[in-house]
DNA sequence: AGGTTATATAACTTAATAGTTATATACAGG
DNA sequence: CCTGTATATAACTATTAAGTTATATAACCT
């Protein structure tokens, strides 16, 4: 897959509250899918739905455990979009900050200057 | 919107190309729709629509300068799924990858074992 | 007022998504 | 071999999304 389409593959899967749930959960270590289920109130062909979203996302892998299919987190594609907001990281950081309140100064003193 | 739908929009915005070079473009300074349209080969009312949804979710503000709307590109959100991805960051840093080789080792070592 | 430019909205089409139930597959264990 | 358990797939429905063209709104300019 392109870069690309793994960013919109990446950013769609975690659109849905559910996946970012189950991630969550196979954040604390492998799980199967009954166990990923249980808690949602869904059903087990919607929860394999959205294991096969997030595994062709790339954002899970499976295992085999004789009749389970362990899910596991694979934290790349994270990491492939923390970088890609990493680009516009500056915006929010200390110094950008800082230039911000500087405009913003300026701007309130032409306010009060035109109002003279 | 609660936090969780927030992050619903954020990441459904950012899953589409357009609207991330929309926003690329954005963070070079305010634009016009028809300025920001003019790169894509999509009808302006396609545009709009993608303004909508980034605006919706947060990701632009917009302004009015006569018959214009310049788009200004929104950080906030970005902050807020960038806060989100931190949790998950201890697990392509180095303290994990130390803790992940080891592992690897590990298995590696057990194959190696059971080969003989 | 009338024409031009910028943008938004309406109505429509097509395709994708999220869920359902019912069924199929695969393995485990007596 | 038979049964139960875990998971996947099929077929279907309803909703949403992305694009289109045509039209409406709004502000500028002469």
């Amino acid at each position: 897959m392109k870069p690309a389409n793994r960013l919109n593959a990446t950013f769609a899967a975690l659109a849905d509250p559910t996946r970012r749930a189950i991630l969550a959960r196979l954040a604390l270590g492998e799980v199967s899918v009954m166990e990923l289920a249980r808690p949602f109130a869904m059903s087990q062909p919607a929860i394999s739905k959205h294991l096969k979203v997030l595994e062709r996302a790339g954002l899970i892998s499976r295992g085999r455990d004789a009749q389970r299919r362990p899910c596991r987190f694979e934290p790349r594609r994270l990491k492939e979009i923390a970088e890609w907001i990493g680009t516009y990281r500056h915006f929010w950081e200390e110094s950008f900050n800082r230039l911000d309140q500087y405009l913003e100064e300026l701007k309130t003193k032409e306010k009060t200057r035109d109002a003279k």
